[in-house]
DNA sequence: TGTAGAGTGTGATGAATTTCACATGGCATG
DNA sequence: CATGCCATGTGAAATTCATCACACTCTACA
């Protein structure tokens, strides 16, 4: 599965022809727990990641302490966009996991970059395909399967070599997989001490290591 | 809120720019019930449709017979276009809700449309953008709201207006609204009876029709 | 015109998951 | 080095929902 991080709006783009979009872009930092922008805004910019994550998430307008992710985006990523194409209000709320280096960038600047190049164009076009494919198939997991396989499925997005190991760790919590997979923070705590009863991972503070052909399999 | 079907991928086109993509398109007839395309294919192709009302969903692996259903689409929207930007094999099939009229359009005259007009690369990125808020909105729910609440919203959503009043009726079932909302048919039942026993709601046969302020009032 | 099938209505049962109520352990900060 | 706090672990009760097992009612069509 393609880890949703791998998805960089202008992956595909020359340093240059990034160099012309952002170059003149403001600088901005914000600490962990920070929120940049909030669900129901009206919006003219938006922003792409120099460092650290950030969490795009919804929260229940009844209890705002319950919270969905909707997904989470790294270094080359880039969030923010969707009203520029719809007008319409932010869909979601933005904040940092661990500090964040952001570049902002102007609607109106992003859209000059998108009509003078059609490498742009076809990069913010595949862009949107891949969340939208993402997206759908996170809706057939909440829909169709259970705790476990949604919890799965996620580790194996989330994790990233290190030493030569898959492993999920900081900034993710638990309680941030459980606002991922639509389930309570006491259930992914438990459904981690199963797979890691069957030897599917292994669970340390803060660290979660995959045995790699193992959970794989098991999907 | 939005009704999904309202948003044309080619909504704010001139005809004559449509005649130029679609003009040489293939028309293709399929009946209900058919399958128009399936997940897991490689496409060179998508589909407008020109009446009827399709469905795009994916089937669990294990038992093929539960379902989600993604969205539901009507006249003028556009379905199968993912893989023409990011290569990918399709995401999720499609098949035909009642009798259906389709445009086929290969992705070498889309592309080329897209390269000539940037009226045309705008409304697919407006089209993309709409179906990710979409998405999201659907992933919240999904993990933040109970099934009253889901079958509620997803009620609006398909509503149309006949004899002035919003009705949900064919070619939507129990059992569609349960594949759309991740339920059981059961439990859609269920919810039905209760909606319609506090007065938002009246459920005949094959027709469901919302009483207006009262059910937009409980959201 | 009768019969099969599709859509719908409903009770009983059990499984999956949340909620509540704690206890524990490390780590940062005074 | 004490003291909170944050992340984690875990049991028991409560709740929501799926599943199973039917009955019923239309409608198409043989």
């Amino acid at each position: 599965m393609q880890t949703f991080n791998a998805i960089p709006l202008f992956g595909n783009l020359t340093s240059s022809q990034l160099d012309s979009i952002g170059a003149h872009a403001a600088l901005q930092v914000v600490e962990k727990g920070g929120v940049i922008l909030h669900q129901g805004e009206v919006a003219n910019s938006c922003f792409v990641i120099v460092a650290g994550q950030v969490k795009v998430y919804m929260s229940d307008e009844a209890d705002p302490a319950r919270e969905v992710i909707l997904k989470t985006l790294g270094p080359g990523d880039f969030f923010g966009e969707l009203p520029m194409f719809d007008q319409g209000p932010r869909n979601a709320s933005v904040a940092a996991m661990d500090r964040v280096h952001l570049q902002v960038l102007s609607y109106s600047a992003f859209q000059r970059a998108i009509e003078k190049s059609p490498d742009i164009a076809r990069g913010v076009m595949a862009t949107l395909a891949a969340r939208l494919r993402h997206a759908d198939r996170k809706i057939g997991a909440l829909a169709l399967t259970d705790i476990t396989s949604r919890v799965s499925r996620t580790l194996l997005e989330l994790a990233i070599m290190s030493n030569g190991r898959r492993v999920v760790g900081s900034p993710f919590t638990q309680q941030d997989l459980a606002d991922m997979v639509g389930a309570s923070r006491e259930m992914v705590n438990r459904t981690l001490k199963d797979l890691a009863g069957e030897g599917y991972i292994d669970v340390q503070r803060k660290m979660i290591t995959i045995l790699n052909d193992r959970l794989f399999a098991s999907l």
